[in-house]
DNA sequence: AATAGTTTTGCAAATGTTTTCATAAATTTC
DNA sequence: GAAATTTATGAAAACATTTGCAAAACTATT
């Protein structure tokens, strides 16, 4: 028996009650009287009736859908913070809509512009970089948004997220306090990515202004990926003269590049120190334990998400405030003292 | 000038011709003139016009979206596959709803609703644990359904993935053959979990076939996450009578028992054997390389989506069968022979 | 230049809901 | 127990599209 999908009209017929009825039942149950109630309750499960959200949307009812357009889902970080921005905004109904953009600006206008035709009724993007376009479309749909990850001035838009380059200044005034002179970078490409970019320019800045410049074979650019950065690490630390610390412009390249020196046999710290910046998962369990710049990454992903909601229902689609998730330093033991800098310290608890 | 968004209607009055023929322009323009498309090519641009999915949805057609349903973002391996899934699934034209359950299957069944409601045109689930309700709907809504990550021969269902059963033995004989007898066992909690209970009860009946049983002490029930384990392998390894080999339910699990063993000054793989299943991101490259079953999660994830679309615009909805993505051992250098084996035979009876 | 044949366009109905307004039913009040 | 209220329900318009059908505008043919 091939019946049609039930619609309203079905159950109404069913529970032989006008299709308004059925509608109210669904959007206004306290108008209707118990006996109706129980009428097209009972319908609705005998003709297995789903609601269609298309159908309402198109009467400016809300989608209950929000679009979140992230680079990839790959690094663990972003599925960290589309998991808490997705529980905070499901607690509210919404469902998300959910597209990543390979760190392509050209995509990423693109994929916005799906979404709209979804009729989502906001969208999350992260970092502060983007195609002209996408702020011209947002500012010409006048569509809630929140950028998170990133947090910045930039007027009139909402951003949740960290201050990526007072985090590459936390890390390298910490291994400037240790001593450390002969020091090493090692950053992602950071094309399509301002966070990576502000933190290298933070980190060289700060470094410059304690007189310390980098010379171009200790700056190295490497994939976000664990392999690269060993490699790249396992290469660093054969030369003849090894630095004595290493920034990595995150927690997955100061893995892979403590792997490389588990590799050449070298003592962290003792030999060499690794930072990082993020605090990723593992982050605080590695052997040793990796001194790092935490990113609150659930906290921007809920914040994010609460905002977002705010502006969507709440109405005031001005009144959400960026809000900048401080980054902490935290200090644990894959940083030390510099080789040979004044006589052999303990290690010292800031 | 608070000018309403711009719908056909806007643009069939900019251009000067009617809606349908607007409605036309976009899906089937080879039958308008040149001329008049160049007209509402320009009155769509004049007028930020974008289109409105949600009422194309109601006549029937699909909405271009696909409803992904995963545990939880939070463990890479579901962001792995579902970034895989993702791009397969855009190259088609779909956009993926994503939502978490959080391992609670009445939730899943909430979230599939919401699904429906939204008209999706498929769904991808994990694993092949859920409520019967949620077999009736799929079964009652005749919605394209996949289910992904565990590979099972259940009746009437496509899914793709692994054999969890299979990767379990493989890893256990793995052991078995470097000679270990004295196991122990670190697994997640299993409810609403069938890849992780298929897994132990594989790892469990193998061992039992070669007549090893695992004491109660020895089989640690330790949640998804690095510290968890860490602790717990820390635990297990300050007892007194150390096993020679950990067996872990995933990479986690492994990565978190690595980090303990380091902590208790162990030698891997001299002192003890540790192995995971899975092979995630970071396992090759961990010092030392760790001994897994590679679960292939991108092709899963690839496969689950050519499968989905497939279902979806190839019509046959049953076109689709289950495919198997073979788990492979990967022996690297977390796993040795057992501390004095040899000497270590009990009886041996098949 | 009239006719037949095509191609292009518009009209109007249809899609599955919600909502305003009006009416019918139930309840309260005197 | 009838009138006045209040509450519950239905009819019909509205929402933003698509599409079948018919009319209009071209082309080709003679």
């Amino acid at each position: 028996m091939k019946q049609k999908k039930a619609d309203i009209i079905t159950v109404s017929k069913a529970a032989r009650v006008s299709p308004s009825t059925v509608s109210r039942f669904f959007n206004h149950p306290e108008l209707l009287k118990v006996a109706t109630r129980a009428k097209i309750e009972n319908a609705v499960k005998r003709t297995g009736y789903i609601r269609n959200r298309a159908a309402q949307t198109i009467h400016g009812i809300r989608s209950g859908t929000i679009g979140v357009l992230v680079p990839t889902l790959d690094h663990a970080i972003f599925a960290e913070v589309v998991q808490a921005f997705s529980e905070a905004v499901t607690k509210e109904g919404f469902t998300i809509l959910l597209a990543s953009h390979g760190y392509d600006l050209k995509t990423e206008y693109a994929i916005l512009r799906k979404f709209l035709e979804h009729r989502v009724d906001g969208v999350v993007l992260t970092g502060m970089d983007h195609d002209e376009a996408v702020f011209q479309l947002i500012d010409s749909q006048e569509i809630p948004c929140v950028f998170m990850w990133n947090y910045s001035e930039r007027e009139g838009y909402t951003s949740i997220g960290s201050d990526n380059a007072l985090a590459g200044r936390m890390i390298t005034e910490h291994i400037l306090s240790l001593g450390h002179a002969d020091i090493a970078c090692m950053f992602p490409p950071t094309n399509g990515n301002d966070r990576a970019l502000e933190r290298r320019e933070s980190v060289l800045a700060t470094l410059a202004a304690a007189g310390i410049s980098v010379p171009e074979n200790r700056m190295l650019e490497t994939v976000y990926s664990i392999s690269a950065s060993k490699r790249d690490a396992v290469d660093l630390f054969s030369s003849t003269s090894k630095p004595t610390a290493l920034i990595c412009g995150n927690d997955i390249l100061a893995t892979g590049a403590l792997f490389g020196a588990a590799k050449c046999k070298l003592d962290v710290p003792k030999d060499v120190s690794i930072v990082g910046i993020g605090d990723f998962k593992g982050s605080s369990d590695f052997e040793p334990a990796i001194t790092t710049v935490r990113l609150p990454a659930k906290q921007i992903g809920a914040r994010a998400g609460e905002a977002l909601v705010q502006k969507i229902v709440g109405g005031n689609p001005e009144g959400a405030r960026s809000v900048h998730c401080l980054p902490e330093l935290q200090v644990r033991h894959s940083s030390g003292f510099a080789r040979g800098s004044g006589s052999n310290e303990e290690e010292a608890l800031a």
